[in-house]
RNA sequence: GUGGAUGUAGUUCAGUUGGUAGAGCACCAGAUUGUGGUUCUGGGCGUCGUGGGUUCAAGCCCCAUCAUCCACCCCA
């Protein structure tokens, strides 16, 4: 809702309540969601041996400059000038800032370097389905691994996630492709020039959403010959692995070949094959890929988009003047993420809070006998509230309800009077009338019993 | 940046060819002064996004503006 879009700046206009466009606010329901997803992918970054770091969410431009592509930088950016002069920005994305912790660091780093992070990232963009101008991202990069295992290794890690939530190669499939392959046809085989190659590129993006008139006339439009023209639009058709084989073979390609062969063997050694298929016509906007790439597409056909990309990059270090140390890894967006889960019915319930235990009381005597056991029963672990005012009955369960309580706890006039506590389970509605000599230990510890069984 | 749609109660929306507004949900109270989710009853003056115009009369028509959503561009 726009409550409040007057805002020309009279005196008399009230505030907006509305978050700032493109962000959201994160009410508990949105926020129990959001802390599902990252709770399940911190566990399996940690499974894999990744170790969560962090960075600021100011860097300076240029760090961005270097190697995110022009039209992040010119147009997506939120930059300003700080006090001292210098040109911020607020993170975009975050590989950057791990590149720059890495240079710093890797030196007296054991390698492989494994480290995972969940950052928000901003971006001056339209918002609309699936795109906001913040959202969080789970990052996962690997430094310094073997060729193609660290690749093998940060695929799976992808595939382990999104099947840990219940997702299947039926849900979602993993394109991939290897920029030293396209490279190597377009430097080697059509003899380009990296002005073409950029633009080709550019082709290589759209060519999925246009026509093929389109296609063939933006082809035509680099007045390449037609042998170039023939062999782009044959690339353009791979459909599998074996295909591209076929292709690299007739054009005699054998270097690239070797490692992309290597790659699809391994694929299937680890036996996760099924979830990737190779795609030519995926190749990444961010400049700093260098060789496999990959983006995760989700199956459904109301949302044909990728939710993740990633891809391996080699020279991220030498902009900080490092030795090479290649990198491989990929991102997840929060917002991309959560519709993918929803819309594969994948997400639990988070509408509503849950809570163990309510211990309500009706009168000022019962209040430090209910303050008193809520202590004594949250060192047992278990999640319990009070309802911190003398409340009728009725409330009470009413109450207990609006917070998701599993068990009630009641100690009311009578309950005082005669010495007992009421313990109610609100789902089975079973009720226990326990002793309760108010300052006995071990009648706490039989409602602890209760409750976790 | 380009194109399309939509702005009415806390929220989701209805509102007939123009005659100054209604429903579901939610919320509060009661039926029910020791047992919640169900049920029933009662409870709403909202600058109808904002500004201007046409008209005897505008939620409805026209213009502008702001906001939101969607599709492009690009990306998570």
């Amino acid at each position: 809702m726009n409550s409040n879009s007057t805002s020309t700046s009279t005196s008399t206009s009230t505030l907006s309540k509305q978050p700032y466009k493109g962000t959201r606010d994160l009410f508990p329901p949105l926020k129990r969601a959001q802390e599902f997803m990252f709770t399940h992918m911190k566990e399996v970054a940690q499974l894999f041996g990744y170790e969560p770091y962090d960075g600021p969410l100011l860097e300076e431009v240029e760090l961005y400059k270097a190697k995110s592509g022009e039209e992040l930088i010119n147009e997506q950016i939120y930059s300003f000038t700080d006090r001292g002069d210098r040109f911020v920005a607020i993170r975009p994305e975050m590989t950057p800032t791990l590149a720059r912790m890495v240079a710093q660091s890797h030196k007296e780093m054991a390698k492989p370097i494994r480290w995972y992070a969940i950052p928000n990232l901003m971006r001056y963009e339209k918002p609309q389905k699936g795109r906001l101008r913040e959202h969080w991202q789970f990052n996962v990069d690997i430094f310094g691994a073997p060729a193609l295992l660290g690749e093998l290794e940060i695929l799976e890690l992808a595939v382990v996630l999104l099947t840990r939530f219940g997702a299947t190669s039926d849900d979602f499939e993993i394109l991939l492709n290897d920029r030293q392959v396209v490279d190597d046809i377009f430097k080697n085989l059509l003899n380009l020039n990296s002005e073409t190659i950029h633009k080709l590129y550019k082709i290589i993006d759209k060519s999925k959403k246009v026509s093929k008139e389109t296609l063939n006339h933006m082809i035509g439009e680099l007045n390449m010959g037609e042998r170039e023209n023939n062999l782009f639009i044959n690339y353009l058709q791979i459909k599998s692995f074996d295909e591209l084989f076929d292709f690299l073979d007739k054009n005699n390609l054998p270097t690239s070949k070797t490692n992309i062969h290597k790659f699809a063997q391994l694929l299937k050694d680890i036996n996760i094959n099924n979830f990737i298929k190779y795609d030519p016509t995926i190749v990444r906007g961010l400049d700093y890929y260098t060789g496999i790439v990959f983006e995760i597409y989700d199956k459904h056909p109301e949302n044909r988009r990728a939710l993740c990309g990633g891809g391996s990059y080699a020279n991220l270090l030498q902009i900080f003047n490092e030795s090479p140390l290649p990198g491989v890894g990929f991102g997840l967006g929060d917002v991309t993420f959560k519709e993918f889960l929803s819309l594969h019915k994948l997400l639990p319930d988070f509408s509503k809070p849950t809570m163990d235990l309510l211990i309500s009381f009706q009168n000022a005597d019962g209040e430090k006998h209910a303050l008193q056991l809520a202590q004594k029963i949250r060192k047992a672990n278990i999640k319990v509230i009070t309802n911190l005012q003398a409340t009728k009955v009725a409330k009470c369960f009413s109450y207990a309800e609006r917070v998701g309580a599993h068990f009630i706890a009641l100690i009311g006039d009578d309950e005082i009077k005669n010495n007992y506590i009421t313990i109610k389970n609100l789902q089975t509605q079973q009720q226990h009338k326990l002793d309760f000599l108010f300052l006995n230990e071990n009648e706490s510890d039989k409602i602890i019993e209760i409750i976790k069984s």
